[in-house]
DNA sequence: ATACATGCAAAAAATTTGCAGGTCT
DNA sequence: AGACCTGCAAATTTTTTGCATGTAT
């Protein structure tokens, strides 16, 4: 048990959560895929625990938010994308023509963070709504 | 009859559309409402016509958006919301505490596209998605 | 032991689709 | 007349909820 496993177990347990097998599978499903929608979460934990509902999932999920060990992001129209909390933070940009999803270091934000700020004082997130646009190559002109 | 009026009716027509009493009224709507969720488009062309089906709402919002007589953006989880295209554009900033709307203008997004279009050649389109963050008001503590 | 968590089924909310009949051109 | 458009109902998709049973502590 590495030190970080100890660290999601002792504060389930602080918040008055129990350390349930789902809840670890869940956690560690969120980890291994590093972004996935609820759906694409729960057929990875059927693969080791088949019984697993769909409802256990979004409520596992919701609970992992909260500890702050997961987030959300949107990407699309569709369902929302889970990763682990905590990693390196990026801008996902997603392409209006032919839909691929690419990241780029926040940094490229931090003027403009800093000009909502400065204005009206709102803290932006970035990373829990995707950007929309064109990609490179469909920007190229390839088709429109 | 203005004369945007008789444009986007050529439009239609252009492109091998029909013009239809329904269509004029969600376009109508749209422009009304500035910004609304097809339910709500729905509802407000009802109190006119009310034997409007809101799958002739979706029908003809994709439609209009299709032509470039409206757009829509993600402000949330939700149901996106529908705006008139060629409007002043803006940004909408959504507080994760209170749910509140703001709006900014694109403009503070300047360094952010030349950067992202630098980097990547991505043309970003900052008004489809909202950004997500805290207000303000929340962020200065008093329900934190 | 007992409160919290899970599975299951049904409810909800937001769209989409098939089709028969109506209407714009 | 004829192709396109609309209303209606039913199917989808995604997420939520009620409840009886199971289980971590």
């Amino acid at each position: 048990m590495t030190a970080e496993d100890a660290d999601w177990r002792e504060l389930l347990r602080e918040k008055g959560y129990r350390l349930t097998p789902q809840r670890e599978l869940v956690l560690a499903a969120v980890n291994d895929l590093r972004h996935a929608t609820p759906e694409q979460v729960c057929a990875h934990v059927q693969r080791v625990a088949s019984g697993i509902n769909i409802s256990t999932i979004y409520r596992t999920l919701e609970l992992l938010e909260e500890l702050g060990l997961v987030r959300h992001a949107h990407l699309g129209h569709g369902a929302p994308s889970y990763h682990p909390a905590g990693h390196h933070e990026h801008l996902h940009l997603v392409c209006r023509d032919c839909g691929s999803v690419s990241k780029i270091g926040i940094e490229v934000a931090a003027e403009l963070s800093g000009r909502v700020r400065a204005e009206s004082g709102f803290e932006v997130d970035l990373e829990h709504f995707a950007i929309f646009g064109r990609c490179g190559q469909c920007a190229a002109g390839r088709d429109s």
